[in-house]
DNA sequence: GTCTATAGAGAGATAGAC
DNA sequence: GTCTATCTCTCTATAGAC
């Protein structure tokens, strides 16, 4: 292929890796489509050439590309991890860092559009509800496998994420890692708890 | 006075409870001066009359007066309650409640801002950081009063307040009161821990 | 596939009559 | 204080040349 620029980044990547950027730091509404091509080094034909569907559906695909990396990121650390409480550890402090080195920006790649949209686009709003489905589905699984009754892991899953999604919140608005640190602290001890419990059970 | 209309609800107020409403549930970027001044049955002139600052100072106000009257709920529940771990689980019964009531749209009154301008407003941002300290410092404080460490009090109430946020996301992304039911138990475990701590540490 | 130009609607903000 | 009219800008979306 001569001539050819090996390994150039295709357009459409170039627009949705620019659009998840934005809109989980700024949100749906604030984020513009000449934004989007400005900072993609796109036009604005190009993202409505791979987007005909416009804002909504570059959202939509943004939602759920970046619900699957987030989820990749949480598989490889508790694959490397020693055990359940490890994992939950190990990533909330990986969240930590992401957020002290971009400034506070970088959090959860849907949870900022998830809170404008929830109650005006349905679209998206399933969107960001298989997401979550998806991460809590993870979560839970690891919770059995480590031992913990279905029920119960589903339970410590939605709170274990709550947690997180909270300190995202808390974090980027006071600046500070010490909501991120207090709720990791309490997501091991939740998790511990449970573990606990159920290795009492296990023994009756 | 003759002909006067007593205990109208001046247009201020008005106009303050609307934008409240809308920021809340749609965003700030999606909220536009002409929906609020419609809704609070103002014209645009009188927006501007009253917030000369324009959109930001209607922002930055609603931000600070729903964040006291949250607070204020907050307290009131507190006072009726038995002891911290009741005043936290009628607190969360309470969001519950007002979800389902709502169709899941009211939830906090500062969270869908929040994550909209930590990052991109300097001015709410700092309005949204006082007001979620406010929240913690009441937290906080009711947690040291019964007889848990002053450390480990701000810790915990970060931990609540987290997870209280992130229940009103999980709830409102899924349309469904179990993440806010889950986290419930969560919250009352955390502080139920925290107090059989204080109260152990308190008798060595 | 890429790019420019532009339509049409709506945004925030202002001026000034009443 | 209230209201209307309007300025200017930006938005999403489309059309069509290349």
């Amino acid at each position: 292929m001569p001539g050819a620029t090996v390994n150039a980044i295709p357009t459409r990547a170039r627009i949705l890796y620019a659009s998840a950027e934005l809109f989980r730091r700024q949100g749906y509404a604030a984020t513009g489509l000449k934004q989007i091509a400005a900072e993609s080094e796109a036009t604005l034909g190009s993202v409505y050439h791979f987007f005909p569907g416009g804002k909504q559906q570059l959202a939509d695909e943004v939602l759920r590309v970046g619900g699957r990396f987030f989820l990749a990121l949480y598989e490889t650390i508790a694959a490397g991890a020693v055990d359940l409480v490890s994992a939950v550890r190990d990533f909330f402090d990986g969240a930590g860092q992401t957020l002290l080195a971009t400034g506070f920006a970088d959090a959860c790649p849907i949870a900022t559009v998830a809170g404008e949209i929830a109650s005006t686009n349905e679209v998206l709003r399933a969107a960001v509800a298989d997401t979550f489905e998806s991460w809590l589905d993870a979560l839970a699984e690891d919770a059995v496998e480590a031992g913990i009754e279905a029920d119960r892991a589903r339970a410590l899953a939605l709170s274990v994420l709550a947690l997180l999604e909270g300190a995202f919140l808390l974090s980027r608005s006071l600046r500070s890692l010490e909501p991120m640190r207090s709720c990791a602290d309490s997501a091991v001890a939740l998790v511990s708890a449970a573990l606990a419990d159920s290795r009492e059970a296990s023994r009756r």
